[in-house]
DNA sequence: GCATATATAGAAAGCGCTTGCTGCATGCAT
DNA sequence: ATGCATGCAGCAAGCGCTTTCTATATATGC
């Protein structure tokens, strides 16, 4: 049989109560009582019950991180970022929390439904990373279910996602439009006209913002942008490599590739390359996030650096309470520019 | 206030029991009532409470997944297959689970911590991925609570982790020395006969299986090593670079770097690079894991494969009781030697 | 038709913990 | 000495579910 927090007490000569209270540490016990309930929970190897004392104190210590691809390092970062502020072990107070990392793969309802199993298990807090789906009923839906959780005492933080009005959730926005317009025109500037664009996943806002970016600043330079130019795919590696090959098909004649993260960028330059074309001279390429690998690409990659690390620091100890969240509970973090090998003046 | 069993009960004009057992589903319940009940549900919007019903149950639908890194794709991979098993949403079963993430960051201390965090949680599974540490007191620490913790019920797998003897956890452990000594031998077969080797962090179980491989293969071929040509470092790109300029300054008429893994073997692609050395005229780079990045390596990187998406997968449906464990609770998985464009013959 | 098996629903006893309240010693001020 | 804070420990009432056992109603067999 396991042992309870009765067996404990008994060892220990001392109500359940007392115990407690020892281990919560939220209460005046007096030392040399504590020293002998201690070592009762020591000799018998006692581990309090979760749940037990989650259903009593009406809260629990874990907090869930929604993302939508755990294998990709972005959201990895994210993560991880968060997971070292929520106090966890290793983390500072006492107060442990168990992070719980769900991994929606980009499907509407596995977001819903972990939500729902969040709500379920009364987590601390909820952190939400990555863009957001567009499909309206989906984001009402959502919408309804943060406000929810808010509701239940449930703090709800928006990790590189839009805001999500009158839900009471606080937001880390990136600036994935502002990111988006300052490597277009950074291309622009040395030249390109003929851009292609390889976008993520329709119905998604970074997918939407960084794409609005784009034709933002080729708009401000009066370049007309031709549809054939843009190719949607899902932010993987494949899926760059595959667009560029058919961007490739429907205009050889491009100058350069702005792809929607840094995976698909490293799949673009693969099938530039395959195809004979040398990076930069022949055709640029750009992308999007500055995740580890890509300054090893080679050549190294332009592309606009998130702070992934710092947002999802801040978030955690948002979720935890430990850092006042944003004013109006919204705060927009801006990418760095970082010009590097990949690109360069177009051909002539 | 939120809505409880009894409220859903009332409503409905039946017992809580009988409604614990419509969404339970384990015990008939007429098709009306059910209907009724279900009703209800959606009317108060009804989300059962987790850790009530895992108290009352005694069991919870946790399921813990240990990672050294969640930044680091192979840990990503792994985790998000074994996920994908765990029937969680979009799974198959309706027994919805929670996968806990749990970043260990390679902390003995923090390991034992999320272990014991899962032993409050009564988790219904964990599952411990990537090498274990070999610090002796700490193995036995560990080992001690996956005992416990089996004899909690609670199913324990190993995923790319040494076998645990005596505590009843299941094994899927990758081949790393024959995996190391392939790659090495495949190198010898080139005829490199100086070869550096760029190890992870000492006490861990994957850095020295990795290394006695190659050891082995360097011992088969009567090639005497020399330890200048071992430096230890972490499993980062970052480590691999800084290594890589040590090894090139203790001799720089090496003609091959072995990595302990991919990010490691880019991180040396780039100091050689650096250095003025082209690969693989000037010197050989091999790594491990051949993680998505490595094929888009330039040149593309000789690697050994780890099956992490199917061994994860495994490990999952193992931990869910979804697939017989192996003969014996231990299998071994084999990496396979994957040659491209980074390992060529020695220059002269 | 009567006894027995078969479905379905309810009553109630916990699961192991937290916490408001009460109780009893002390310590201090008067 | 008496009274009153004060510090510490215990009592006991739940928290919201699950589940065993029991009760009723209907179906079945002879």
């Amino acid at each position: 049989m396991t042992v309870t927090l009765a067996d404990v007490a008994a060892r220990a000569q001392v109500s359940p109560a007392t115990v407690s209270r020892v281990l919560n540490g939220n209460y005046p016990v007096a030392a040399t009582t504590r020293e002998r309930v201690l070592r009762a929970v020591d000799e018998l190897d006692y581990v309090l019950n979760g749940p037990a004392s989650a259903l009593a104190a009406a809260t629990s210590d874990l907090v869930g991180i929604l993302v939508n691809d755990i294998a990709d390092p972005f959201f990895g970062i994210m993560a991880s970022a968060i997971q070292s502020e929520i106090g966890g072990p290793g983390g500072r107070a006492g107060g442990e929390r168990l992070a719980v990392v769900c991994n929606t793969g980009g499907s509407p309802e596995r977001e819903l439904t972990y939500l729902t199993l969040l709500q379920r298990q009364r987590a601390a807090a909820v952190v939400l990373t990555g863009g957001a789906m567009e499909n309206a009923p989906h984001a009402a839906a959502v919408a309804a279910k943060l406000r929810k959780l808010g509701e239940a005492g449930t703090r709800v933080v928006l990790c590189g996602r839009p805001p999500a009005p009158d839900t009471g959730a606080f937001a880390l926005t990136f600036d994935n439009r502002g990111g988006g317009r300052e490597l277009t025109e950074h291309l622009i500037g040395l030249g390109h006209r003929r851009l292609g664009y390889i976008a993520g996943p329709e119905e998604r806002t970074t997918t939407r913002h960084r794409l609005e970016g784009h034709r933002e600043a080729l708009a401000a330079h009066g370049i007309d942008e031709d549809p054939r130019w843009t190719v949607h795919g899902r932010y993987d590696r494949r899926s760059g490599y595959e667009a560029t090959l058919e961007l490739l098909r429907r205009d050889p004649s491009l100058t350069a590739v702005v792809a929607a993260n840094d995976s698909v960028a490293v799949g673009a330059s693969a099938a530039l390359r395959e195809s004979g074309l040398r990076i930069p001279d022949d055709v640029s390429v750009a992308g999007f996030d500055d995740l580890p690998f890509s300054v090893d690409a080679v050549p190294s990659l332009t592309t606009v650096r998130l702070p992934l690390s710092e947002a999802g620091a801040r978030a955690g100890r948002i979720a935890m309470g430990r850092e006042e969240p944003p004013p109006g509970g919204i705060a927009t973090v801006r990418g760095e520019l970082m010009v590097r090998g990949s690109s360069g003046v177009p051909r002539k």
